[in-house]
DNA sequence: TTTCTAGTTGCGAATATTTGCAGTAACGAT
DNA sequence: ATCGTTACTGCAAATATTCGCAACTAGAAA
C-alpha cells in the first residue's frame, strides 16, 4: 500500500476529513523523498490546480506534525522547513555563513539528552534537531578574526 | 567605566558613528541584566521618546550582535530574544508545550561540539543555543498520548 | 564655523507564517 | 438521494523581521 494512501487511511481513522486539498498535498509530500518547504509543496501543486490557498498548506503541515506523519524544524530567520517521518531522526548543523544543512547522525546528541534529563529533568527533542555553527569550508574562510 | 559606556567608545573606536538612537538603545540594553526582545528594547524607549523606529532598533541589535557585544537566540516561531554577551554561554531549553525557557550550562555540550568537529568538520556554536522538548512539568502532562 | 560625504535613519513595502471569520463542503445519518 | 452538523477552506488582516530607498546627520576636514 502506498505511503500516500496509508496518510489518508490514517487520518479518516482518526476522524479527519479527506479534502481534495489534503489528497493533494499528501500525494505531493509522498513522492517527494526529502526536505521541502511549505511554499514548495504550494507552487508544486498550483501548477496543474489553481485553487489551493497557501495558508491551507500551512494548515495541513501543522496536523500531519501532529498525527506524526512529517517533522518539522525551524532553522531560524524564518526558515521553516518539513520533511516525511521516515526520513529519520538526525540533527541539521545549519552553517551561519552559507546556510549549508549537514544531517547528522541523532545518536550523537544521546549522551547530551541524558544529562538534560538529569540535570533539568528536561526532555530533550532529537528528532529534527537544528543547532547553527560553521561547516568546515566556512571555518577556513574565517582567519581575519579576532581569535 | 559603565557598561554602556564602553559600548559606545568601542564602537566609535571601530568606525561606527554614536547616533542619538544608538545611544538611547546601548543605554537601554546596559540597565537590563537579562534576555530581551528588539520590541521590549523599542517600548521602553518609546515611553520616554516617541521618535524611534522598530527598524532602527533591529539593526542596532545586528550591529552589536556582529561586534561581539550582544548575542541572539532564535527560539524558533518567529521568536527572537537577545541577551548581553556577559550573560554568559549557555543552552536554552525551550519547552514546545509552555514556552518556558530553561537556562542549562553550556559545558554539558562539549563533547557533543567535539563529535561534530570530528564527523563533520562543523564547528557547533554554543554559545546560547536554542533546544527544543519538554519540560519536567510537560511530561508528567503528557501521558495520554501513544507510547 | 561651515562644508562635505558616507554612514545611518525612518518609512513603507516585502517576507514567511499565523489567525479570525464567514462561507463551503465532507460525510454520517436519515 | 437529501440533509445537517461542524470541520475545513479561502481570504484578508495581523505578526515579527528584513530590506530598498530617499532624506538626514555625525563627525572629519577645511
Ligand atoms: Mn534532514
Ligand atoms: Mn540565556
Ligand atoms: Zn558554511
Ligand atoms: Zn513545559
Amino acid at each position: 500500500m502506498s505511503k500516500d494512501h496509508n496518510y489518508l487511511t490514517t487520518l479518516k481513522e482518526r476522524g479527519y476529513r479527506i479534502t481534495p486539498q489534503r489528497e493533494m498535498i499528501i500525494k505531493t509530500i509522498a513522492r517527494n523523498p526529502t526536505h521541502f518547504t511549505a511554499d514548495e509543496i504550494h507552487t508544486k501543486i498550483q501548477t496543474r490546480v489553481h485553487s489551493l490557498n497557501i495558508a491551507t498548506v500551512y494548515r495541513t503541515l501543522e496536523l500531519l506534525v501532529e498525527e506524526g506523519m512529517v517533522c518539522r524544524s525551524d532553522f531560524g530567520e524564518g526558515h521553516i522547513i518539513y520533511a516525511p517521518e521516515d526520513h529519520g531522526p538526525h540533527i541539521h548543523l545549519v552553517c551561519r555563513q552559507c546556510n549549508q544543512v549537514i544531517d547528522a547522525d541523532s545518536t550523537l546528541a544521546h549522551s547530551l539528552k541524558e544529562k538534560m534529563q538529569e540535570k533539568y529533568q528536561f526532555a530533550l527533542d532529537l528528532h529534527h534537531l537544528a543547532v547553527f555553527g560553521l561547516c568546515s569550508a566556512c571555518q577556513k574562510g574565517e582567519e581575519h578574526h579576532e581569535s
